[in-house]
DNA sequence: TATTGTTATACTCTATAACTATA
DNA sequence: TATAGTTATAGAGTATAACAATA
């Protein structure tokens, strides 16, 4: 007879991975559109803040191909992209002297100034929303949050580079 | 002297924050784009896959209207999404017969069985990813997440639908 | 020949405005 | 006139293929 051996766990663990699943969509949803709603008022899309954020945690003057692997972007997308934030002044590409085929891309004065502006933004929202948790609520929400997240991305090889996205 | 009242805490609640928001700026990216991977195979877009949740977890035949602010969308993007799932042959939509104004949208068989399809490997997926978490971690992560989800969504208006994306 | 980045192209999503049909 | 849904239009992101310049 192989039934579930022990029935409480089983049945407990499909119900979490449900309760995960319909938690997850709405983050990775809700939380997108809201995210987008915020960037509107600079006319900054998600992807450009994405790339904006890509770029500023990554070492100074790195390659577009560089910048498109931190994004997660494909190659003609990032130029796409790119395109638009150089038009917009938040960001400048050099070529580079020493390999004439790449470019290197730079945050301009006014790159720097909108993301500053928009940490605070952020900055101030989340601590509104975290001081709903406990200390040691957020410590455990970030800690679990963070090892699902990482067993979840590291399955795929969606996410090589996380460290960049994560700053 | 205004100084922080409690150095500790002040300073737990900003790294808090720094924390927070770089796993969920990773969590709305890269868990999204991992979603459109997954969802790639069965031609399908993560709105399309939005829309098909939102219209298994309505009342049957709901409108073209309720359908979109189910899904968060305005009326002429789902038309252009539902244009599309109709052509794949997984929703159809039927004039309502007491209000001809209307459409009434239902899930075809086909469609169904692809949202079987997607759960169960959505299942197994996560099951995987849970397991990396004891039962009692499991459900510390989901109400921390509940709880940080809808403190962080309900200061806007972008969630007025939770319970229809949510199911 | 391989690499960097772009252009060309096609499709989807998103947002606004204008429109049709029905009520 | 108000509502349901569509079409028209424009901009942005995504993916593939083809291309130029450089190495």
């Amino acid at each position: 007879m192989m039934k579930a051996a022990e029935p409480n766990i089983s049945t407990n663990l499909i119900s979490d991975v449900e309760a995960i699943d319909r938690v997850m969509l709405r983050l990775s949803w809700a939380a997108r559109k809201q995210l987008a709603q915020e960037l509107e008022q600079y006319n900054l899309t998600v992807p450009q803040y994405v790339t904006l954020r890509a770029l500023r945690g990554a070492p100074a003057g790195c390659t577009m191909r560089e910048l498109a692997e931190a994004a997660q972007q494909l190659s003609p997308t990032m130029t796409g992209i790119a395109d638009r934030l150089d038009e917009a002044g938040l960001i400048r590409r050099e070529t580079d002297l020493r390999d004439r085929r790449s470019l290197r891309v730079y945050l301009t004065r006014q790159g720097e100034q909108l993301m500053e502006t928009l940490e605070e933004q952020r900055r101030s929202r989340l601590i509104t929303v975290m001081s709903c948790l406990e200390p040691q609520e957020r410590r455990d929400l970030i800690r679990l949050l963070d090892r699902f997240v990482n067993a979840s991305l590291d399955q795929n090889q969606t996410d090589i580079h996380r460290s960049v996205v994560n700053e």
